[in-house]
Parts: C-alpha cells; structure tokens; sequence
DNA sequence: ATACTTCGTTGAACATTGCAACTATCTTAA
DNA sequence: TTAAGATAGTTGCAATGTTCAACGAAGTAT
C-alpha cells in the first residue's frame, strides 16, 4: 500500500511557445523548489483517477483541466523517503491555452510559473524526477499533434485553418506546409467549415472551420 | 493509499497467431474465472514498479518476462470491492515466445492458458476489466511493430529477414510487402548481416542478421 | 488606383509504397 | 544429369504521398 501521488504536466502556449506549469514547493521536500503540481490520492474524496487528478487540479491550481492524458506511473522506495519509505506517482498531462486558463497558487503551492520546456527539461534543480517527467509530457504531446490527433479540449470552438497550423506549428516548434497540412486534414475528415462564417480581418477573409 | 496491484498482459505467438496468456483464479473475486495474472505491489519487497512486475511474473507463472512494458494505470472504488475499498492496477505487458518461455501456474492460479487474443477481446466472463485492457495491449503491440520498433527481448539474436518478416506478420495479423519490408530494415539501419553465416534449409541459404 | 497582406489552390519535383516480375541457389525426384 | 520446385534477394514501375514554390483572389491601408 504506497504512498500514491498524481502529478499533473501542464502544457501550454505562452507567447507562442511551449511551456510547462510549475509550482513552487511550500513544504518539504524539496522546501521552495520548482515541481510539477501534485497531491496525494484519497480513497474517500476520488472516484476515479481521473477524478483525483482533477480534484488535486482545483486543490493546487484552483481550476479543472479541460484535456486529460494519463503519461505513465513511477514508482519505488526513494522517491520521496521525507513522507513515505514507498512512493508512486501516476502522472497525467493537461493541455491548455494558458491565456484562457486563470490558474492560482493554491494549497501548499507557493508560486506558480510558466516555463519554457526546453528551460524546464534541462533544470537540475526541479524537485523529483519531475525533469524527465516533463520531457516525456512534451515528446507524448508533440507525437500526438504530428499524427494530427487534434486533443479536442484544446483546439477552439471555431478557427480558421491558418490560425490552427499556427497552432500545431507552436505546439511542434517548428514550420509546417501549408498544402499538406491542408490535404491531411481534408482526408481524414477532421474538420468542417462553419457555411457563411467568415473570420474577417486586416486581409483577405478566411473560413471558419470547426472539428467534426 | 489504495489496494496497489500490478497486472500482466503476456502476449505470445502461438501457432502463428497472437495469443494471450490468462489464468485462472483459484480465490474470490471471481473465483474460478480467467483473468490476467497479477498480484499485489510489496513496499517491503519491490525496489520499483519494474521489480515488482517481475516479482509477480515469478511467483504467478515461475518465470521473469525478458521485455516489459507499462501500459496503462486504472483505479477506482469498486473494481475489487471484495478485497478493498479502492483499487488501483498498473499494468504492463510482455511479450514473450509461448515455445521459449515454460510459465507453470504459481500461487493463487489454478490453471494458465494461451487464447487467442481476438477470442479474449471479446470474452464477456473474463474478471475484473481485463479484456479491455488485453485490447488495448494488441493495440500497443501492433503499434510497435508497424513502426518497426522491434521489442529487444522479443527478436531472436540471429535470424534470417524472412524469418523477421514471418514474425511481424504473426504479430500483425496481416502481410506485409517483402521488398518494403526490407527497404525500411535498410533505411533505419535496424540489422546488420553476421558475415558467413547462412541459414540452410530445403533451398537457397539466406543470409543470417542480428539486430542493429 | 496601388501596394501589401493573408487566403486558398495549383503544379512540378521529389520521395515512398505496393505490386509483380526477375534472377539466384539450394534440395529433391525423375 | 537434368528438370522441377522452393525460397532468397533484387529490380522496375506505377500509384500514391510529400515538399516547395508559385499563383490568383479578396480584403485593408495609403
């Protein structure tokens, strides 16, 4: 019977990057140090994993993520001898636009930060094994948005179709083409435009699409 | 801190087809029915998750699996409301040649046997949620192979490419292109011929490979 | 009007894949 | 000795998919 945690990797673009959400420790271990938030499953609060990552998701961030992927469990003696001789972590990743999410420092977090992934993957400081845990978050997120499966919570309501390879381009940190990114949607059936509506701007209009 | 346990999904070929190794439950929950094997996580016993998973493996099936991977964490009051009020598995698969491997029902088994995972899939009376999680095994599994990610353990040291070919149909359940095949073995650098060494038979030798 | 921007499409070069034929080299049987 | 049959290994080609670059379309700003 371990001591089981569920840690949540919080992805999302800040100024057109990746970038991680990380919450400074307000207790040991790892006293002041940059995590990965995360709480200790309860019996009596969780009907599910899922439930649990979303309950300690309002605990820590004082919000609900839209978009849930469960990453992998680690587990052993060590992890986190301070509380327990036996400690597991089930880690979940999120995806979010972190401008429309309203995130604050909840309980035991003393600060909240967006990182950039790269940054966060290379910190030797971060608590835990949270580093790898954060590389394994980014490289799961950006298979994903190469095979274009499109993580529904994320992708807005409506868009047009340069403003969502914009999107995925920021997601993979690098450019795509415009026609076959364009084929690929179109042969798989993913998205639909909305008839009539027209996203105007300083330019040529563009047609709103939603997902099907 | 939940009832932790560890489940394992073995598949293997047997007679060219892929097939999954279940046993029977010699104790309540489902007493009697067929499952995956598995067992409880040991804080005093297990350095890890990998550990325990190995642990399991031996004293279930009196053997280790040469290659393992984890699938997926499932938890939640009642999925074994006999032994505990809220239960967690992690789950892993191996996968294994059936002829190689000589597993004999361990503690707590009353009988092991390979089915044929489709037969599995679709069995309503397995225990517990385990055919889904057998679904989603094959899935992963078939993944693997069609990106040509060769499980290690799985591939014999030295083989011959129709043999490797031969393999990865089984494990597909489907053909694959003979000269694309090969190209893509080229093209990844995944093999290397043992020089001189041929593989005779009842017509033209073949060249032997290894790995990498 | 003219320049400029982004939208949406098109076409040609290039790469990948699937299919089938071909040759090579062994065993077996006539 | 020779022919038939099997599998090994290679090659050519057509169909398909991807990349790159250009194009006209339709709006705004000057």
């Amino acid at each position: 019977m371990p001591f089981t945690r569920l840690e949540l990797a919080v992805l999302g673009l800040v100024d057109g990057g990746l970038h991680v959400l990380l919450a400074r420790r307000a207790g040991e271990p790892y006293k002041g140090r940059w995590a990965l938030p995360g709480g200790v499953l309860r019996i009596d609060l969780d009907a599910s994993l899922e439930h649990a990552v979303q309950r300690v998701s309002r605990e820590r961030l004082g919000c609900e993520m839209p978009y849930l992927r469960q990453l992998c469990a680690v587990g052993g003696p060590g992890r986190d001898r301070a509380r327990a001789p036996w400690a597991l972590s089930i880690v979940y990743r999120a995806l979010v636009q972190a401008s429309q999410l309203d995130v604050s420092a909840g309980k035991r977090v003393e600060a909240l930060a967006w990182r950039p992934v790269e940054e966060a993957v290379a910190d030797k400081q971060l608590a835990f094994d949270h580093a790898s845990l954060i590389a394994q978050a980014v490289a799961a997120t950006r298979e994903e948005v190469r095979a274009l499966e499109l993580p529904a919570g994320f992708i807005p309501p409506a868009f047009t179709l340069g403003e969502l390879q914009a999107l995925c381009e920021q997601l993979l940190g690098e450019r795509l083409d415009k026609s076959s990114f364009r084929r690929k949607l179109a042969d798989r059936d993913l998205v639909e435009p909305v008839e009539g509506e027209m996203r105007t701007g300083a330019n040529r209009p563009a047609q709103v699409f939603r997902l099907r």
